[in-house]
DNA sequence: CCAATTGCATACATGCATGACTGTATCTAA
DNA sequence: TTAGATACAGTCATGCATGTATGCAATTGG
């Protein structure tokens, strides 16, 4: 399950970034795979193949850890989508749908609705959390509208573009294994069309 | 907290059925306000005002518990909502944005996400979850359109409220208290004005 | 009025997750 | 080369949630 550690002589920058990583990504295979429920400590080491030692000296709480593991998505996520520079709302749709859609978005979804019910943890996690808005920003690379009638209208559009592709990832992540659902295409087909009706006027 | 039980000779039927009430009362307001992580069978008799044994004795596990709170929310939720006869998509919008905005779908919505990742109680209260689809239900009073390409597309759209809606009420679930969310309006406006759109074709 | 049943409280045993601490191996720098 | 810092393993004490068993009180049928 692990990745074994290498053998032979490491400096301690080494073995300390290594093990961190080995804990990350530990820490989200196990969110995505058990939800943030069966996220424990215990669990996170077992399957980064370490004791608990090695959590407790490199992060101070689960949360920390999290905080981490949510930065590392959202770059692994950012990374995976060739171009961020979308022009047109289809684009955008097409664009934000295939973030949402990555596997280890659930990762995000699962911290993002665990923390929210629990104050202590919620707070630590909160700025982690926010950054979540970066893989649904319609304005990266556009200029915005003249018109302020337009612009409130864009505003409500987007924010419809928003929560709908949330609305799908939520199933998404519902579904066993994370698997596409049925219906979650034509759903995107028909608001990326919507999206360019509206890019055409 | 708890409704104080009322004194006097009651027959064991009253007293059963009273204590099913606090009982289930008291996990609605229990997922509400804690979410499902904190809501333990501890915490729902703390609520109720009454031990554990109470709960044992009427139901074999918190998931039986969790399936009639389920049943209590639906008919409560159907019930404030005035009419079912839904004959426009916009008043379908509207309708079920009333339906799913109301506090108590916070209860649907802790649930169906907790029990997600969790295989054994996921199984038990799968029924009752499913029976969530009863607030989604576009064609509840609506004859069906004559031509498949038009069902085709009005079906595509009827996913895209339902998954809009399931975005907006997470929203409102994330946010502290359960508190409307700014933009929430414009977004169920500018869906409702769609809707009316295709219900003028 | 009195057994029998039901409703509910209390006590006990268990499992799991966490925090704090201690011990040991590995690395670094003088 | 060696003192000290760093990395990690392992253990203990604790708190919380659950399942089960037992005991008392309230109700019901005869």
């Amino acid at each position: 399950m692990a990745t074994p550690a290498p053998a032979g002589r490491r400096t301690q920058t080494e073995r300390s970034s290594e093990m961190k990583r080995r804990l990350v990504d530990a820490a989200i295979s196990s969110l995505v795979d058990n939800g943030y429920a069966r996220t424990s400590a215990v669990e996170v080491c077992r399957r980064a193949g370490v004791t608990r030692g090695a959590l407790n000296h490199h992060f101070t709480s689960l949360a920390a850890l999290f905080v981490e593991a949510l930065e590392q998505v959202y770059s692994r996520i950012l990374g995976d989508t060739a171009s961020r520079e979308e022009l047109s709302l289809e684009q955008f749709v097409r664009g934000a749908w295939q973030r949402v859609a990555h596997a280890d978005f659930k990762a995000v979804i699962e911290i993002w609705l665990a923390s929210r019910n629990d104050p202590h943890v919620g707070c630590e996690l909160a700025p982690a959390i926010a950054r979540m808005s970066v893989l649904f920003d319609p304005c990266r690379g556009r200029p915005g509208p003249a018109r302020p009638r337009e612009e409130r209208e864009l505003a409500a559009f987007s924010r419809l573009i928003q929560e709908t592709l949330i609305g799908l990832a939520l199933g998404r992540a519902t579904s066993p294994g994370g698997a596409p659902v049925a219906h979650e295409r034509e759903v995107v087909d028909l608001l990326a069309a919507m999206a360019r009706e509206r890019d055409e006027r």
